[in-house]
RNA sequence: GGCAUCAUGGCCGAGUGGCUAGGCAGAGGUCUGCAAAACCUUCUACAGCGGUUCGAAUCCGCUUGAUGCCUCCA
């Protein structure tokens, strides 16, 4: 018996434009993919928050007993900074810039994306698949297109032929644009002349003598076209045809668009059966991007070294702040934002904390099964985690109410009351309980726990002066204690 | 200019055709030597203008504004 058999999932197709039952393909299996980043410059803050929502859409589809196979690659090839025939790409430009060979710039942007994601407690993809490790793969797809007329080459580039495409398939159904607002709309970019119509994609671009990574190919020794990457590892990983693709929401135009034309022309069908899309995080009202420098790099969070914030935050405090909003909103990035949601998160651990000294009661007073598929019901809403979270500070308000004697639990419904609790937080979630990593020290707790004595000795003996004296300077450094009729606690923050 | 999404109380941020979101902040109370924490109580809301409806903040239309995409971007 799987969690999956009770718990139902709706999910927000972008296909359809409205939430519908999930269904898998393979019963009890998931295939899931998500676009990467490109590793030409360090990972930031809005990078994070996309892969942020996959991760607790992975950690819930693992907690609900789906076999999940979780594909997300690393773009390491160079795609042009622009879509004319001309231009140099990225990886390249920042080699150039730096003096190492591009191939270093990959490696150096690959550590820096795991460390950051590491630090936020993301679990590994299941695969990780980098484009230059599938140019055979994407070069047999463009055989593929070719061969079905789909797409035509022109001085050593292949174009995908959208118009071509669009007399029989529907170009542009994921964003819900139509080929004719496209084509009026197309703004004149120099360098175009190779393509027939601006609308085209590259499958394939043929390099210029100074381009570095290129491979040979049919047509030209050159490099594959950006949207044929995710095609050729989605579909070997995962098959022509799989449940879930995500992506950030400035990815759905022309990226995904591009992805489901790949796909429709080599199969006659569409690639994904459910297209989710993670919205953007801004700064202070603005999109967060690294062309605009309007952006914040996660150390910068951790060291508290930035101008749009005054204080370091612990990883788990950011990602608290970002799953308090649902995936599909977007979420502006401010300092007071996230200074609300350090204290309100710290709450919640401190609770977290004192749930094993619980005592347990004849009687239940709280209907705790009803509570906990009020938790389901919010993940089962979308990935609702805001909501979620609602919940579980209702779970807070239980923890408290036990501890003062104004609730009670029985010992089997305590025992669901925190197998939940830790769950929800941890395993779907995916925070990390830093004040129970730092006051587990046995040794702090010895000596905190002597002060307190003393203190307590202190309070008998009506010698205030003394007992604030150890509680403000255990304050300075970050312990509180905190006076209850059972005698006197601390945590630290 | 085109397409899309969105517009909620002091701030952040859910949700819904009639019934408490939640967090942070504020007010009062209990507790305390005093605090803090915790608990109890409590205030402020659904951009504007029309329409549909017994009833709309929730549906429809218009207006205004915001964000994203339309060129690489999570």
């Amino acid at each position: 018996m799987h969690l999956f058999q009770t718990q139902h999932i709706k999910l927000y197709n972008t296909l359809s434009g409205q939430k519908e039952a999930f269904k898998p393909i393979n019963e009890g299996h998931v295939g899931m993919y998500v676009c990467g980043p490109t590793v030409y410059s360090n990972v930031h803050l809005g990078n994070v928050r996309t892969f942020m929502s996959f991760d607790m859409v992975f950690r819930y589809l693992k907690h609900l007993g789906y076999k999940v196979r979780f594909v997300r690659n690393i773009t390491d090839a160079g795609h042009l900074e622009n879509d004319a025939d001309a231009g140099e790409d990225r990886i390249a430009k920042k080699a150039r810039l730096e003096e190492i060979e591009p191939m270093e710039v990959v490696q150096r942007y690959t550590v820096d994306f795991h460390n950051i994601l590491n630090k936020f407690n993301f679990l590994p993809p299941s695969i990780e698949p980098t484009a230059t490790g599938h140019i055979i793969e994407q070069i047999e797809i463009i055989k593929t297109i070719l061969d079905k007329g789909l797409a035509y080459e022109v001085n050593g580039s292949v174009y995908f032929d959208v118009l071509k495409y669009n007399e029989t398939k529907q170009y542009g159904i994921l964003s819900k644009r139509n080929v004719e607002d496209l084509i009026h709309n197309t703004r004149e970019l120099d360098g175009q002349s190779d393509k027939k119509n601006p609308q085209d994609f590259a499958l394939w671009k043929k390099a210029e003598p100074q381009h570095i990574m290129r491979w040979p190919s049919p047509w030209s020794d050159g490099f594959p076209g950006w949207h044929l990457e995710c095609t050729a590892m989605s579909t070997k990983y995962l098959g022509d045809h799989f449940d879930i693709h995500g992506g950030g929401m400035d990815l759905k135009f022309p990226h995904h668009e591009c992805e489901i034309a790949q796909g429709e022309a080599c199969n006659d069908a569409s690639p994904v059966n459910y297209w989710m899309h993670a919205n953007m995080l801004i700064m202070n009202g603005k999109k967060m991007a690294k062309s605009t420098g309007n952006f914040i790099l996660p150390n910068e969070i951790f060291s508290g070294d930035n101008p749009h914030i005054t204080k370091a935050y612990a990883p788990s405090v950011a990602r608290f702040f970002m799953l308090q909003a649902h995936y599909r909103s977007i979420l502006d990035f401010t300092n007071n934002g996230l200074l609300a949601s350090e204290k309100g998160f710290y709450r919640l651990m401190d609770a977290i904390n004192i749930m094993d000294e619980l005592k347990s009661s004849e009687s239940s007073s709280i209907t705790i099964l009803d509570w906990k598929q009020s938790c389901y019901d919010a993940m089962n809403d979308d990935f609702n985690s805001p909501i979620l979270i609602a919940n579980l500070f209702e779970g807070v308000k239980f923890i408290n109410q036990i501890k003062e004697g104004n609730a009670s639990l029985t010992h089997d419904d305590l025992e669901i009351f925190k197998a939940t609790m830790n769950a929800f937080v941890f395993d779907i979630l995916g925070l990390v309980n830093v004040t129970k990593v730092e006051t587990s020290t046995d040794k702090l707790s010895g000596a905190v726990e002597l002060l307190i004595q003393i203190r307590q000795q202190a309070r008998a003996n009506k010698d205030f002066a003394l007992s604030d004296k150890i509680r403000d300077e255990l304050a300075e450094v970050g312990i509180q204690l905190q006076d209850g009729k059972e005698g006197t606690t601390f945590s630290t923050n």
